[in-house]
DNA sequence: TGCTTATATGGACTCAGAGTTCATTAACTG
DNA sequence: CAGTTAATGAACTCTGAGTCCATATAAGCA
């Protein structure tokens, strides 16, 4: 049995509870749990032992071990995805591809995003949260910023910014799920200068 | 009980039996149910019966799930590695990027890899196994076709071939694993022509 | 304000699969 | 051919996912 100190009023019994009250202590233990263990150690058991709740209330809310641990994550981290927009469009993306390098490898979000895009491989429900609300929207803020350059001619109009994305956020991607080679800032600056420039000769 | 027909020479009893005989059981059980049910489905416990062979066997040998999987995906596979060198790099990794792409979306490959991949991200056993007999050699592959390319004054000597991997084949796995848009030929086209030519105006 | 009702809650349960122990028995060696 | 070695598999433990249902409490109503 656990000794209850005066002045900790974590009472727990049966009977309903404030909803929101819940939500927020399992959320809290799942953003705690995640950026501390890391995904492999995120059970839901875990998280309802952390947050004081059971395992019941979890299932009724959360329909995956994935979907609880994304909304955990963006609980903890409250991440900015606002994207800068000075009218040069090679300061922009780079400053933009830097930034996403050092959350990567300077945070533990870099362990956590590459083991939520792996739970995601296996959990249909946490691939469609994910693309709905992190990899989705992200996307969509970065074809904007390259469609506003596309108009003030600084980027080709024949060139499709989807596709854009893919080889310089993707490319970041390969490197922490496949970390054959190591992702650095020089790496982003010269997979912009790549693409801006060409590699061909001719 | 099992009943036995005869003909079907599946006598199991306790014992020891010649090593190869099991693990050619047990990789052939494995191969058949990953391209068969996926990675979701894959579990040791699965294989051993198929293989008829118990988990004590496979524990033995493969140091976790993953790196089962791994090798019963190589065995049902035999990826052919080969890289064309006709002499045209932009012909050659158009044909090899497109040839990539078929595998992961016209096979049950495509989802398999991505299940790998996945798994990696909470497996260190099996990031390791990916790295040095997956992702490894396919990169040395087409790393090595580009420093030819270079040598022959197609492709610029200043560009790194290793971000210009990241940039093809990265794109591609950016689309298998965050499926936010489609996975086509076209678009390994159009990754080519966006690195050789550059997508800047100016 | 006091009573009723609807419902979120959590303890206990089942089920599946990972990983380990140990007696057994076949394969190898001289 | 007999003794030694070592792989084998049945049974076990342990962990965690997911479910069922009696219960306590919040919200609604008079």
């Amino acid at each position: 049995m656990e000794q209850r100190t005066e002045g900790t009023p974590v009472r727990r019994g049966r009977g309903r509870r404030p909803a929101d009250e819940v939500r927020a202590d399992v959320l809290g233990a799942a953003g705690t749990l995640l950026l501390r263990d890391g995904m492999a150690a995120f059970t839901i058991e875990r998280v309802a032992q952390e947050a004081g709740v059971s395992k019941t209330t979890i299932h009724k809310w959360w329909p995956s071990r994935g979907t609880l641990a994304l909304d955990g994550y963006f609980h903890a981290v409250e991440s900015a995805l606002a994207f800068p927009d000075t009218g040069d469009i090679r300061a922009d993306l780079t400053a933009q591809v830097r930034a996403f390098v050092r959350l990567l490898t300077g945070t533990p979000a870099g362990r956590v995003i590459a083991g939520l895009i792996g739970q995601a491989q296996t959990d249909p429900d946490l691939l469609t949260a994910l693309r709905r609300r992190y990899s989705g929207p992200r996307r969509e803020l970065a074809v904007a910023a390259m469609r506003r350059a596309q108009d003030r001619g600084q980027l080709r109009a024949d060139a499709d910014p989807r596709i854009l994305v893919d080889q310089l956020w993707g490319a970041c991607y390969h490197r922490l799920l496949l970390p054959d080679e190591p992702l650095t800032e020089e790496f982003a600056d010269r997979l912009v200068a790549n693409l801006l420039h060409g590699v061909g000769t001719g």
